[in-house]
DNA sequence: AACCAGAACAAGATACCTAA
DNA sequence: TTAGGTATCTTGTTCTGGTT
């Protein structure tokens, strides 16, 4: 394919703290507390500094927050895959929840091979995620002894298993499926059939299958 | 000249100490 | 009380000095 190579004008840079505090002739650390702990700046300096920031456009970068802070305001969550809308769904819930608390919300979509979500997640560490979010039983080996390491805070989510190594929020796939059958059995029921996912790299649809072939 | 190890430096924001 | 000065955080790159 043809392409032609435009030259791209240079970036400006953008305004650091000491930008502002060489425009408004104040130290930088007057300009940290200006945004930061603004009661202890006199009102006036605290008007001059925000209106010197504002000028120059001026903006917090969160790389060099995260750099003093240790702290990133990143949380990560590996997910299977945003085709299917119960996935979309959560994730956007969760980044509601998050956003409200100050943190941004990373989302890395794994597929259904157990070997990814390893790979995901070291990722999504490596990037500065405080805490991860997964989606179902954690079955790769590699990413069970990385996660008996106390790297982070860890949920896993839509199975309920008593004893996951990290604490899970979600369903008993099997004894809901169970259930389900058992009722329709009580309406008087005898013939059934299951239509399922795919149960390949899904703990959850292995549970369902196996409680439904359980019961029939 | 080539190589190696260790020091210095860079980024941007903030905590802490000091001075007025 | 207010504000200045500076060490600190991480980590990759560059510089410097010593050795072969």
């Amino acid at each position: 394919m043809p392409s032609k190579r435009t030259k791209q004008p240079k970036l400006k840079k953008r305004a650091g703290v000491l930008d502002v505090a060489r425009a408004a002739d104040v130290s930088v650390a007057t300009v940290s507390r200006a945004f930061n702990i603004p009661d202890l700046v006199k009102a006036d300096v605290r008007r001059h500094v925000l209106a010197t920031a504002q000028r120059l456009g001026y903006a917090a970068n969160p790389a060099a927050k995260a750099l003093r802070s240790r702290k990133t305001h990143i949380v990560g969550a590996a997910i299977p895959t945003l085709d299917y809308a119960i996935f979309a769904k959560m994730i956007n819930h969760f980044q509601d929840v998050f956003s409200r608390q100050g943190y941004m919300t990373i989302v890395a979509t794994t597929g259904f091979e157990h070997a990814n979500v390893f790979e995901k997640v070291k990722t999504l560490v490596d990037r500065g995620a405080e805490a991860l979010l997964l989606v179902g039983a954690i079955e790769d080996p590699a990413l069970v002894h990385y996660l008996k390491e106390p790297h982070i805070p860890v949920v896993t989510t839509y199975s309920y298993i008593t004893d996951e190594i990290v604490p899970c929020i979600g369903f008993d796939n099997y004894n809901a499926t169970k259930s389900a059958m058992e009722y329709l059995a009580d309406l008087g029921h005898r013939h059934f059939a299951m239509i399922a996912g795919n149960p390949k790299g899904s703990d959850r649809q292995r549970s369902r299958i196996s409680a439904y072939r359980d019961f029939i």
